[in-house]
DNA sequence: TTACAATATATCATATTTGACATAATCTAT
DNA sequence: ATAGATTATGTCAAATATGATATATTGTAA
């Protein structure tokens, strides 16, 4: 199975196997899981680029190591929201995350 | 005041008079706003476009007809990933919202 | 006008998201 | 290898978002 798609899968929330697939996406489930995930790996993209810690992006929107390690990992805990104001907090412009979302599939 | 600045603080959540503007707004913050509100009227804008009602719409995404006034109108109370995954149900693709954002001020 | 459809606004019980915390796993020098 | 730093994962009470409902307001045709 492919590594992105268990992303994907995995990001709804549910328990993927290794061996098996049976779960099908409409095309506007996965336009948003590929939209979230897609600003997700940029927020790690732009943490790591200004040598940040975690810890570090957490004081700057005011949360928690762990939350920012599950934004990082596309949890299904995490709002877009989150994702965003995070995004913005730590450097990102509105323009960068449009390019973000138009590489999107 | 301004119009567009003052949806935009009501989208904060602040009780805006008519008369006076006493909210500095940072950088990050204006810029989460612009872009919810954005995607909020592009909501608006594609609904009437395909001749739908609210109703129309909240049966879409298994909602109701106040919640999606509420998402036009930039309600505090809604997420930007419910915006999202209505805007994603009423026809637009990642590009489309991509779009929306990049033509952020 | 008046009746009717569409939209706006308010409230609320329920559901989801949140920061915090604990702790495990992983990396990175020495 | 060992210590210390960083990141990952699980849990939970509190905060926030949600659909539903009621009702008010606005539009729109007759």
């Amino acid at each position: 199975m492919l590594q992105s798609k268990k992303k994907k899968l995995e990001a709804k929330g549910w328990q993927v196997g290794s061996t098996s697939d049976f779960l099908k996406l409409s095309p506007e489930e996965e336009a948003y899981i590929e939209l979230k995930l897609a600003l997700c790996n940029k927020l790690k993209q732009l943490r790591t680029k200004n040598h940040l810690t975690q810890n570090d992006v957490a004081k700057l929107i005011n949360s928690s190591q762990s939350r920012v390690a599950k934004m990082e990992a596309g949890d299904p805990s995490v709002s877009i929201d989150l994702v965003i104001k995070t995004l913005l907090s730590t450097g990102a412009t509105n323009k960068d995350l449009a390019k973000v979302i138009a590489s999107t599939a």
